[in-house]
DNA sequence: TCTGGGGTCCTAGGACCC
DNA sequence: TCTGGGGTCCTAGGACCC
């Protein structure tokens, strides 16, 4: 009796993290609206309609490989009647949120860690069969959202990733795959190549391999020196991880963000600096929209430039401003924006893309008032409040700024040409964030 | 002709200070 | 022909993630 109390007390306190992860998720978001494209090759194109972003499984059985530029396939696409999809970011943010409140059923420590992800802290299932549960999970999501999902279960979230990649692929586990159970763990990582462990990229992948260690499980049994040495401390961290011991925690409420970032791609090259002007400050109106919905304000503003960065003369430059005060002010903003832009432009350039970067982020409860301030901070404050306000009422982009532009021939604009319609939100955005 | 966007963390090295 | 040593702060760049 008293071993099974003090078994139970064990079992309580081992950590178990479920990763709960969409399956094809963009793909699967297209489905639910038009369930035709089931059991068809389908894939979701970047913004420009530039790459394959997502894929349906029968895309990838086609050779169709994450991130391939549309124009190279075009030959796959059309000898197989693959459908193509726009990305529409307001559709699977939606269909996200409801996944993610469905999830919150199944446990009150949950973190949500992408558009498509979330981790489920299980540990305090008492005794229970962490297969069935992982399988009463995905149907319900299932049912609940028409998401098809993948369950991994493990000590780590490291080993839960792996689960869950398992989970996918294997006919066997059937979508769902419990690696708390270390009697199957050795096998699992042997069959995980050292590339899709999470935290092992492209270039790490290459050295690791280059040196004898191909799997999860070679990996796992690495010299910590070795891997220090090349890997640094999250290297260390990693084979932790593997070996089952904890080092990434369940975050909940996520740290505030430190920077914020806009840019866009355009489909042709640019070379007026008039219409970079125009590209910019739409970019700081948007950047600055974000900000202020989470009540924050930045102290530096960053511009930059760039050309194609696949030809030769690839030119790309950056200005970094320090801002008097810190703000998120759009009128503001994009006057710090003009003047470094103006700064860094290079005439007779083919521009193919400008970004701002909204760093040094800061409550905006807290500002720090200059002496040499000359901006009426209360009363811009009062402006784009109400500017947001209309704009969340009647759609983004219904009021902006005359240095956005209003010419019919903005050719910095993103364009869309196989957008799905709108299924879940009223509004499309003019600038579609993603 | 046509190649996405938005983040994070870590490390090495220089500047600066005592 | 020798020329301290250590701490802190900042930044650029590299690696990764989805």
């Amino acid at each position: 009796m008293i071993k099974e109390e003090f078994r139970n007390k064990m079992i309580k306190h081992l950590p178990t993290f479920a990763l709960v992860d969409c399956n094809n998720f963009y793909v699967s978001c297209e489905r639910v609206f038009n369930p035709q494209l089931i059991g068809k090759p389908v894939i979701v194109l970047s913004n420009n309609d530039g790459c394959a972003v997502a894929r349906s499984n029968e895309a990838k059985a086609l050779g169709i490989k994450m991130g391939v530029p549309v124009f190279q396939i075009r030959d796959t696409i059309r000898n197989n009647n693959v459908k193509v999809y726009s990305s529409n970011y307001a559709l699977y943010g939606d269909m996200s949120n409801r996944v993610m409140q469905t999830l919150t059923r199944f446990t009150p420590e949950m973190e949500v860690y992408s558009i498509d992800e979330a981790f489920l802290d299980l540990s305090n299932l008492n005794r229970i069969d962490l297969n069935d549960y992982g399988r009463k999970i995905k149907t319900t999501v299932e049912k609940w959202t028409g998401i098809p999902v993948s369950v991994g279960m493990a000590g780590t979230k490291t080993l839960a990733k792996i689960a869950n990649r398992l989970a996918k692929y294997s006919k066997k586990a059937n979508g769902v795959l419990d690696l708390t159970d270390v009697k199957y763990l050795d096998r699992a990582l042997e069959m995980t190549e050292v590339g899709d462990v999470w935290g092992v990229g492209r270039r790490y992948a290459k050295f690791l391999t280059s040196n004898g260690i191909s799997n999860a499980r070679q990996l796992r049994g690495a010299d910590d020196k070795f891997i220090q040495k090349k890997m640094g401390i999250v290297g260390i961290r990693l084979l932790n991880e593997l070996r089952g011991i904890s080092c990434y925690p369940l975050e909940q409420s996520p740290p505030r963000k430190q920077s914020t970032t806009v840019s866009r791609t355009f489909k042709h090259g640019i070379e007026s600096l008039d219409e970079l002007h125009e590209a910019a400050a739409a970019y700081v109106s948007s950047g600055a929209e974000k900000l202020r919905k989470e009540k924050l304000v930045a102290g530096v503003l960053i511009v930059y430039v760039m050309t194609n960065r696949f030809q030769e003369d690839y030119y790309y430059n950056s200005i970094s401003t320090n801002l008097p005060v810190r703000t998120s002010d759009t009128a503001e903003l994009i006057g710090y924006a003009r003047d470094g832009l103006r700064k860094i432009y290079k005439k007779g350039c083919q521009y193919k893309k400008v970004g701002i970067l909204l760093n040094d982020l800061g409550p905006e409860n807290e500002i720090q008032a200059s002496f040499f301030d000359t901006v009426d901070r209360s009363r811009s404050k009062k402006l784009m409040k109400a500017i947001d306000s209309i704009n969340g009422d009647m759609g983004s982009g219904v009021i902006q700024y005359g240095s956005v532009g209003l010419s019919h021939n903005q050719s910095w604009k993103t364009s869309f040409n196989q957008r799905s319609g709108s299924y879940t939100t009223h509004w499309d955005q003019l600038l579609e964030v993603g």
